[in-house]
DNA sequence: GGTCGCGACTGATCGAGAGCAGTGCGAGGT
DNA sequence: ACCTCGCACTGCTCTCGATCAGTCGCGACC
């Protein structure tokens, strides 16, 4: 079967066994492929009732606006992730997204999805599960922010990034395209755009990591991880724990 | 039935609608009740199947240290809150939960909850449901982290809290009852505990809100949420979305 | 070919918050 | 009665990162 091959799929196996019973709503689910360019919001703070989508190809980041106009990047989508899973849960949407490059993504209706759970609540478990996942990076961004230094918070950044994209085959510790600029380091990590320049600059001189023409690349991968403190223990797995 | 009085039930029966069926498998479960002195850790970082536990009475709170031994608290958790549900769904925690006061909690074993998530999925997708709520909390707490001065920080921390306190009886727009310390403060906000205690002392002083003697006073609630740019959106809820 | 706009990059200055080094005070222990 | 320990609180200095005010290079568009 096709379906059991797909990233999502995968995904969703990897904490909780799925029966083809199980996979049968996700697949009679009505989809749209849908593509968006740059910069085009998907899903907007306070919208009721608002789709998910599944990202197929390209980046996207989810962020929250500030009254004085500031934004706080929360993460970054990157493809086989769930794009807008909140706003679903919760009938209005607490962040915004929106696409970082040109995406390709599949649109999945809000009410489809809530049908899908009511029929396959395994299916359900499964989705929450691997959103679990997701909160811890969303802490290890908290801790991120809340206690380390421009450097060591970028440092850490890089690294992390990497080893998801590693995980789903576009990275290695040599490095991995990364298509962001230096004002969504900024927004992601709390800094100044002017104050990443130094950051990325100071990284480069001292042999670490260089960010330029839209690669990330790991100079010195262990130093680079000595900086940070990384550790990515978080992102290993080894078969479902719900069978 | 008693059990569908518990804190813990309506809180899952929030979002899901749960049958006598599905809440069965959680009223079989082996809990056994204990006690724990302030600044005892349930669980720590690293932990391998660690147990969960629901909190009855007094506080608790999640955090993860630093390799500097620097700690950032993460949440704090009231009587009614599940404690360590992410050290269930992956087989060791990526986060130490410690009492802040003395605390009465009941122990549920990891394999316990696991069968019950396979007996009864729908009371799993409850369970995963809730924690999602919780993520729209840390995502508040990394924007604001992210974004915020060290004053806003605070204000928006203290009202988000106090909404919180509300919601289950013990907290209203004068105030609450806090056992924290300025050094839980601290921890919680990425500041140390010095400058904690001066913002304090200039929030009290321009008449916002009076921190002392285990009680947050708010002595201008409109003034404050003004100051925070709060917004408790998040916290409403009205129905099961999946029934 | 000019210009418009975006993103990378830089220097100078300023300010929020850290770090250090304390004092004061109340609760518990002996 | 004294000591200790934890927490609240304060003054001083210094640093990290913000803010301001630009330049430069490049691709898109007329």
């Amino acid at each position: 079967m096709l379906m059991l091959q797909s990233p999502l799929t995968r995904k969703l196996s990897a904490y909780v066994a799925l029966s083809a019973a199980d996979l049968e709503p996700l697949a009679r689910l009505h989809r749209r492929r849908r593509s968006f360019q740059p910069g085009h919001e998907l899903i907007h703070e306070g919208q009721a009732n608002a789709s998910a989508f599944i990202l197929s190809d390209g980046w996207a980041c989810s962020y929250k606006l500030l009254p004085d106009g500031e934004r706080q990047i929360v993460d970054f989508q990157i493809p086989g992730d769930f794009l807008g899973l909140r706003s679903i849960l919760f009938r209005t949407s607490d962040h915004s997204i929106e696409a970082v490059t040109r995406i390709e993504a599949t649109e999945v209706l809000a009410p489809d999805i809530l049908e899908a759970f009511a029929e396959a609540p395994r299916l359900a478990t499964a989705v929450l599960w691997a959103a679990s996942r997701d909160e811890a990076m969303v802490v290890e961004h908290l801790v991120n922010l809340g206690r380390r230094s421009a450097e060591e918070r970028m440092a850490h950044f890089l690294l992390e990034l990497g080893a998801r994209l590693a995980l789903v085959g576009s990275g290695d510790r040599t490095g991995f395209d990364c298509p962001l600029t230096q004002y969504h380091l900024a927004d992601a990590l709390g800094l100044s755009a002017v104050h990443v320049n130094r950051v990325l600059r100071h990284l480069r001189e001292e042999g670490l990591v260089t960010f330029r023409n839209g690669r990330v690349a790991f100079d010195d991968f262990d130093r680079l991880k000595a900086v940070a403190g990384f550790d990515s223990g978080y992102l290993d797995q080894d078969g479902p724990l719900l069978r």
